[in-house]
DNA sequence: GCGTAATTGAAAATCATTTTCATTTAGAAA
DNA sequence: TTTCTAAATGAAAATGATTTTCAATTACGC
């Protein structure tokens, strides 16, 4: 709503038009409650405006990235996944089990940021921090159920 | 060397063989002064094993990691590269110019993790920390040279 | 409303990765 | 060393994800 005002006048300065496409592609991602895959937001867009196609879902992911609206997300699966930036302020902290992400923006790399370009010389701008692990929902039932084969190196 | 030993050993326990094709790919992803995708380690080390297929490095590549020879590294870009795990002890500083990684280890999250952990009641058992920027030598001549169009799509 | 540039979706093309399978090979045992 | 067999291999095909092409459609400034 708000934000469609928003992408509306963003599409606008850069002489792009605000369709029905980009507006399914964009309320899917916002209102998610953990990282989509294209795929994903393709099936879900799609409910909303069946006549969507995959490639613009391809082509509105890239260009709502580039406007800020939202963000690409690194985890250790599913390298291409898109979550809103409002979720992205700061980091991710993603469940292994069930994919649910909380994102905290007190990173405090600082002073390690800090010592670190000192020692390497390098100038440091971007950093990516992801946590992973499992959250209340996939622990509590985990203690009862046998436990996830663990897919470990040894 | 010492490592090709290493890893025979390693393989033996788990009646695996140790073959050229496997020497070559960890001698690649080994030497390398940054993080390669399997298109680039296929590509050095059918120069040191010509008779080498694809299939091959993607399948010895899932191995070595899995023994912890080498480790899968997700940057922005390349999510899907492999670094030799000494120089992965901890995590990446990687010049977003030339791509030359540098890794350190003291991250120092620990209280970070603590504090969320409370927070949010995720057991958090995984951290991806990956610092982007420019390191040394990238930075000088950029003062002399124009600046590098900063990649963006518009 | 009109005109036009931007956008679209379908299909084809491309690229990365995995599977299949007949052949080869490492290495343990003789 | 030779023999034997399970493990490993590479080529080709299959699969999946992403991008390109292009004619048709649509948003929106006029």
């Amino acid at each position: 709503m708000t934000q469609s005002l928003t992408l509306h006048k963003d599409l606008r300065q850069n002489h792009r038009k605000l369709t029905r496409a980009r507006q399914a592609v964009l309320a899917i991602v916002t209102d998610a409650q953990r990282h989509l895959t294209p795929a994903e937001i393709y099936r879900k867009a799609k409910i909303k405006y069946p006549h969507l196609g995959l490639t613009t879902v391809y082509r509105t992911l890239d260009l709502l990235a580039e406007l800020g609206y939202i963000q690409r997300v690194h985890a250790v699966e599913g390298c291409h996944s898109y979550a809103p930036t409002a979720q992205t302020h700061g980091h991710h902290l993603v469940c292994a089990t069930c994919g649910r992400a909380e994102e905290f923006t007190d990173c405090d790399l600082e002073s390690l940021i800090q010592s670190l370009q000192v020692r390497t010389g390098f100038e440091i701008n971007v950093h990516m921090l992801e946590l992973m692990g499992r959250c209340p929902d996939c622990r509590a039932p985990a203690r009862a159920r046998k436990r996830k084969t663990p897919r470990g190196k040894a």
